[in-house]
RNA sequence: GCGGCAUUAGCUCAGUCGGUAGAGCACUGGAUUGUGAUUCCAGGUGUCACCGGUUCGAUCCCGGUAUGUCGCCCCA
C-alpha cells in the first residue's frame, strides 16, 4: 500500500455496493422530507471563514480546532469548508431574502468537514441531511421536527432511537443561569477537575456533562436551567412536549442537553441510539431564532436539525439491512462480428421499452459470457450467434432456474416476450 | 488532540517458538471448439501496511510513521 496514493484520512470512498445503499436511503429521505412540505436547497461546500466564526462561535471546539480553513492564495480571501449546515443555509436565505414574504422550509444534503480525530460513526468528511425551517415562531414547528423524526425512523425500518429533548430558554435566561452557574462551581472549586477548570469560563454548561464520578454528584446539586426560565420560555417547552404526548412520541427531558453551537435557543433534542459506540447522536437539532438576526439579516424565528447520514446508514446495517443489488433485465451474449452488430440493436431496442440492459463487452466464449450473465444477477439471457444472426433472430433463455427455458425469437419480438414474462412471475408473486 | 488494540491474497482469516506463507470465498481456464447457477480438474493472484534498528537471516523481535478500531474528548 503506497503512502501516497490515499484518500485523506478521515474521509471515505463510498464503494459502489455502499453507495447504492446510499442512494436508497435518499431515496427514503427526500420523499419523507416532501411528505411535510420541505423543499431542496443546494448550497456550496466552501464559505466566507468569517460566516462560521459568528454563526457557530468563536469558543466553540468546532471552530478553535477543527474548521479547515485556508486563504484562497489567488485572492488571499478566509475560506472554510462547512463544518456544518446552518450558517451557509442561513447565509443563502439572508442573502436572497427567502424567509421575508413566507416561511420557508428547507433540506440539504451533502458533505461536511472537521478535522477531528476519526472513529466510528466520525469522520473528517462526513454527510448530513439538514432540515430548516425559517420564519415560523411557535412550538408547533419544533414539535412537528420532532414527529418528522420518528417518522423517518419507522420509514428506514429502525426502532431503538431515543428522543431527548431540553429548553435552553432565551438568551437572558441562560445568561442569568450561567452566572450562577459558573458562581457555584466557583464555590465548589476545590473539587473540579482539569477538564471542568478549563470550561468553567468558556462553557460551563459543558460540565454538567462530564463523566467523572467524583463531579457527579455536586453537578446534580447545580442550579437548573430550567429553573430559570421565564413563563414565555417555559410555555413554548410546554407547548412542544404537549404535541409529542398528543402523538405518543416518548421522550425524556435531558436537563444536561446542550448544544455545541452558540446559536440555539429555547428547544434543542437529540435522537441518540446505543447501538453505534461513542458517537450515539443520529440527528440533533433545535431553535435558533437569533442567528439570522445576528448574521446580519431581518430577525426571522428559526428552527432545525441534522441527521449524520453515516450513522444512520450504519445504523439500518447493525439492524440487518442489506441492500439488493439492483439486477439488469437482461444479459446479453454474443459472439461474432454480424452477432455483435445484432447484439448492440438489440440492446438498445430493449431499452427503448424501458428495461435494464447489459451489453456483454470484451468477448471470450459463450460459456464464459454465460457465466457472467449468471452472476449479473440478470433475469434473463439473450444469446446471439451467427446462425441468429443470419435470421435476425435471438436466444431468449430465462437464467432464475435450474436449465431455465430457452426459445428462439425475432429481435423485435424480445422486448414483448420480456415484458409479459416480467409481468407473469410479479403477478404470482403476489 | 490523548490512551489501548490491530494491519498477511480482491474479501474473511489462519500461520511461521526468526529460515520470505496458506485456507475458504471470489477470480481465470478446462471437463462437448454455441450456453449459466450444481459437480470435477488445474491455476496463487502477496513488497506479510510503510520506514528504520537488532540479527548470518525479519512477515514474526524493537522503534518510528501511516491507516483502522475501541475508549477519552467532541459531536451529526
Amino acid at each position: 500500500m503506497s503512502q501516497t496514493l490515499q484518500a485523506v484520512r478521515g474521509m471515505n470512498d463510498i464503494l459502489p455496493d455502499e453507495a447504492e445503499f446510499w442512494e436508497l436511503f435518499e431515496d427514503t429521505v427526500r420523499s419523507w422530507l416532501k411528505a411535510y412540505g420541505y423543499r431542496p436547497i443546494r448550497l456550496p461546500i466552501v464559505e466566507p471563514t468569517p460566516l462560521f466564526k459568528r454563526a457557530i462561535g468563536e469558543v466553540t471546539d468546532i471552530v478553535e480546532k477543527e474548521m479547515y480553513s485556508f486563504i484562497d492564495s489567488l485572492n488571499g480571501e478566509p475560506l472554510t469548508l462547512r463544518p456544518e449546515g446552518t450558517a451557509g443555509c442561513v447565509r443563502a436565505a439572508i442573502q436572497h431574502n427567502l424567509a421575508a414574504q413566507q416561511p420557508r422550509r428547507l433540506y440539504y444534503l451533502g458533505q461536511m468537514f472537521r478535522h477531528e480525530r476519526p472513529q466510528k460513526g466520525r469522520y473528517r468528511q462526513f454527510h448530513q441531511v439538514g432540515v430548516e425551517a425559517l420564519g415560523f415562531a411557535g412550538p408547533d414547528i419544533d414539535a412537528e421536527m420532532i414527529l418528522m423524526g420518528a417518522r423517518l425512523w419507522a420509514d428506514l425500518g429502525l426502532d431503538g432511537i431515543e428522543l431527548q429533548i431540553n429548553s435552553l430558554g432565551q438568551p437572558e435566561e441562560r445568561a442569568q443561569h450561567r452566572a450562577a452557574l459558573i458562581a457555584y462551581f466557583e464555590e465548589h472549586a476545590e473539587l473540579l477537575d482539569e477538564d471542568a477548570k478549563r470550561r468553567l469560563y468558556t462553557n460551563p454548561l459543558r460540565i454538567l456533562d462530564t463523566k467523572n464520578p467524583a463531579l457527579q454528584d455536586m453537578c446534580a446539586a447545580a442550579p437548573k436551567l430550567i429553573d430559570y426560565l421565564g413563563d414565555e420560555s417555559l410555555a413554548h417547552f410546554e407547548g412542544v412536549q404537549r404535541v409529542l404526548r398528543d402523538a405518543g412520541i416518548p421522550y425524556t427531558i435531558n436537563p444536561r442537553l446542550v448544544r455545541g453551537l452558540d446559536y440555539y435557543n429555547l428547544t434543542v433534542f437529540e435522537w441518540v441510539t446505543d447501538k453505534l459506540g461513542a458517537q450515539g447522536t443520529v440527528c440533533a437539532g433545535g431553535r435558533y431564532d437569533g442567528l439570522v438576526g445576528q448574521l446580519g439579516g431581518k430577525a426571522t424565528p428559526a428552527c432545525g436539525f441534522a441527521m449524520g447520514v453515516e450513522r444512520l446508514i450504519a445504523l439500518i446495517r447493525e439492524s440487518g439491512g442489506e441492500p439488493a443489488a439492483p439486477a439488469p433485465d437482461v444479459y446479453i451474449v454474443h459472439q461474432g462480428d454480424a452477432a455483435s452488430r445484432l447484439a448492440f440493436r438489440a440492446a438498445e431496442g430493449l431499452r427503448d421499452q424501458g428495461l435494464n440492459v447489459l451489453l456483454h463487452c470484451g468477448g471470450g466464449s459463450f460459456k464464459s459470457q454465460m457465466k457472467k450473465a449468471d452472476g449479473s444477477g440478470a433475469t434473463f439471457a439473450v444469446v446471439i450467434g451467427d446462425d441468429e444472426a443470419a435470421t435476425g433472430e435471438a436466444q431468449l433463455k430465462f437464467l432464475r432456474e435450474e436449465g431455465g427455458a430457452q426459445r428462439k425469437l425475432r429481435v423485435d419480438d424480445l422486448a414483448g416476450a420480456i415484458i409479459e414474462q416480467l409481468i407473469d412471475s410479479e403477478d404470482e408473486e403476489e
